[in-house]
DNA sequence: AATCTACATTATAACAATTCTAAACTGTTG
DNA sequence: CAACAGTTTAGAATTGTTATAATGTAGATT
C-alpha cells in the first residue's frame, strides 16, 4: 500500500467500507516504510499510542482478519501462544529470536531458494515458509 | 524409540519415573512404525480409544512436555489454534494440507538443504524449519 | 517389608487469546 | 433523508493451556 492518505479509496477498492476505525488502522499499519510484525495486542497498544483513540478489541480482530483475507496482511506461525501478522505480504522468510521473541524479515539474499522435489498429486503449493530460530550463543538449543 | 515394551527402562534411562501413565503414553506414541502428528486432544482421544483408560488432561500435557524436553517429541508450528507434536524428532520438514489439515513428513530427499547466508551476531541457529502449504489444485491460494 | 520423601497425578480453577452475541451505530443506496 | 446492510462495541462465551493444592506412588532408606 502507498504512502499517506487515500486509504478511503483503497478500502473501497478492495471492497471494505471505509469506516473511521479501518482508516485509522490503515494509517497505523500501512503508512510506514518498514514492514512490521505484530500481535493483536501490539497493534491495539500501537493504535492507542500513535493515534490516541481506542478501537475495540473485537474490531481490531475483525479488521486484521479482513485485511488478511484481502491479502494485505500475512499471518506467520511461530508458536501457538498467539498469532503474529506481517505487513510484508510478499513471499519471504523469517528469523525468530527465541530470547527476545522478535521476528526479523529475511530478504531474498539471506536464504537461497528452497528446492522442493516432492510433489503431492492433485495438490499445488500455496506457500513455502522457512523459519530460522536463533538463540543466544551461550545457551543450548531449545 | 524401539518396538514393543521396555519403555520402563527407557523412561528410567532418560530420567523420568516410569509411572503407569507414562508407560501407557509411550505405548501409544512410540510403539508404531510410522511417525505420527497429533494435537493434545488427538492424543487424549487415542489413549482412551487404544488403551481403554483415561489419563488426566493435565498429565497428558505434562508428559508430552516432558517427552518434548527430553527430545522424544517435537513441536511443529502450523497455526496458532493449537500445538502440533511429531514423534519424528529428526530434523525434517513438513507439507501441510490446507484442505484436510493433515501434516506430512518430508524426508531428506524431498527438500534440498536450506542455505542460510545471513547470520545474526551473538546468535546461533537453533533450528531451520520449512513448511510447505499445499492445497487442492482447483482452489486459489489461501 | 515399613517408612520416608521427592516427584506425579488429578480435578478443578485460573488464565490468555480469540470468537461470539446482540444491541447500538453508521456508510451507502435509492 | 429514510432504510438497510454492514460495522462497531462491550461483554460474555469458548478454547487451548497452565497453575494449584490435595492425594497418590516410585524408589531409596532403614
Amino acid at each position: 500500500m502507498p504512502k499517506n492518505c487515500n486509504f478511503i479509496e483503497k478500502l473501497r477498492d478492495i471492497g471494505l467500507r471505509p469506516t473511521k476505525q479501518r482508516v485509522k488502522m490503515c494509517e497505523v499499519l500501512f503508512n510506514r516504510e518498514k514492514t512490521f510484525h505484530f500481535t493483536i495486542n501490539d497493534l491495539v497498544k500501537k493504535i492507542s499510542d500513535e493515534m490516541n483513540e481506542t478501537i475495540s478489541l473485537a474490531t481490531v480482530y475483525n479488521t486484521v482478519h479482513a485485511f488478511q483475507k484481502k491479502g494485505y496482511l500475512k499471518e506467520i506461525s511461530i508458536n501457538s501462544d498467539k498469532s503474529y501478522f506481517d505487513t510484508n505480504t510478499s513471499a519471504h522468510h523469517h528469523f525468530y529470536d527465541e530470547d527476545t521473541h522478535q521476528l526479523i524479515d529475511c530478504d531474498e539474499n539471506d536464504i537461497d531458494p528452497v528446492n522442493i522435489k516432492k510433489n503431492i498429486t492433485g495438490k499445488k503449493i500455496s506457500s513455502v515458509e522457512v523459519l530460522v530460530r536463533v538463540a543466544s550463543d551461550n545457551q543450548t538449543q531449545k
